[in-house]
DNA sequence: CCGATTAAATGGGTTATATTCATTGTAGCC
DNA sequence: GGCTACAATGAATATAACCCATTTAATCGG
């Protein structure tokens, strides 16, 4: 046969990997076979092998291929104007938003992403790490300008927006309940900027303000 | 063949569980073979199926297992006496403290609560509600004793603790990190209680305080 | 103590599916 | 037009979960 176009190549490349995407989405990882993607893409099962190592890399790429569309939308829209908060208040909604519109692709990503232990799949960790530097930058902006307390630990603040975010998202596709996105993200960029310290003399007891003092710097110890 | 005492059979089934998780633990769920099992346990292959479904089954009832463990851990620890802060730094240092004490067994954990949909594994989706509902008592706790703002969303603060605990956990446990978990646990307690934003006039921007009113009540939508 | 009963345990057989590879087809080039 | 290099095929292979007919042995009634 042909040394063949580099077109035809790239289209019988996309055509596998859309319908790994669409047999994945539907039935998960485990369910769907070779043969039906092989079919669904009307190629042979051999063929494959030729584009994709296997079936486990053929997940990765289609995630790869889901995240950098995630990743360029996040990015187009913090690019945004405004000041910090305001580009939280726009990413947080965009992540979320993201979330919702791609629930069946979101769960195969987290539970790839999540699942696999550091020595094994370094492409998986690439696209972790790609990610938390995203946010990385978003938090060192924040800190930069003054929105966000310069004594804090960056890496502690991002965890914090990416934990928050992934479980809201988790619990919303997971559970049944609809996902408010505007109201939710508007929440979350409260609690997360005021933290959740009740500063009042509301209570009852008196542990509200108790050692605040020690708390913002010294290092008490257990 | 016998009806075996009550015992043997549990012994039988804690000697297959025991060498599951082994198994897992050290290969992944993946890699690790019902005759690997089987052999470890010093009992034939078929025997796995009269004591488990499956394969599957195996692992959910190794995580329940571990999971069990994990919950007794932090609610024993959670209930001692003190108010909500303290109650808050000794959990939050248990629990940073079983993810790295058990860092294999956690990340089977997490891929497998996290990636199941909820149509199928049920089982699993409970695991993860019971984890859920331990939180979510812990949190409303803070608020009736008005150590939490009332005016929160008690099911956005579970997620925001669970977030940054897991993620936090994971990223060291995945990175070569060593997590200092005293040293750790303090500081996403105090991010928790008073959250990320510079209150003072630290900054060149003004946007540090900027529509503080607006933001704590107001549905100001996008 | 014995043999009948019944459930435990075995392990070879079945099935399902990812992966391979010897073979076939064909696009581009001389 | 034939040559060649590579795309493409799909039957064959390998592996591993799972099934089931058969075997084994605890328990108990006599």
């Amino acid at each position: 046969m042909p040394k063949i176009s580099a077109q035809k190549l790239k289209d019988r490349y996309d055509s596998i990997l859309d319908a790994a995407q669409q047999a994945f989405v539907e039935n998960g990882f485990e369910a769907s076979s070779i043969t039906q993607i092989a079919n669904a893409a009307d190629v042979s099962e051999g063929l494959i092998y030729r584009y994709f190592e296997n079936k486990h890399d053929l997940l990765l790429r289609m995630l790869e291929a889901f995240y950098a569309r995630f990743v360029m939308k996040i990015q187009s829209v913090v690019a945004s104007e405004g000041d910090f908060e305001t580009r939280l208040r726009v990413m947080t909604r965009a992540h979320l938003q993201a979330y919702v519109e791609d629930a069946d692709i979101c769960r195969l990503f987290i539970a790839e992403v999540r699942s696999s232990n550091p020595n094994s799949h370094p492409d998986t960790q690439a696209i972790d790490k790609r990610y938390g530097m995203m946010l990385m930058r978003f938090v060192q902006n924040g800190i930069r300008e003054g929105s966000i307390r310069s004594e804090l630990d960056p890496r502690l603040v991002r965890d914090l927006f990416w934990g928050v975010l992934e479980n809201v998202a988790r619990r919303h596709l997971n559970g049944r309940m609809p996902l408010d996105v505007d109201v939710m993200s508007e929440s979350i960029c409260d609690v997360l900027l005021s933290g959740v310290e009740n500063k009042g003399v509301t209570s009852s007891r008196s542990s509200a303000g108790r050692n605040k003092s020690k708390r913002r710097n010294g290092r008490s110890k257990a």
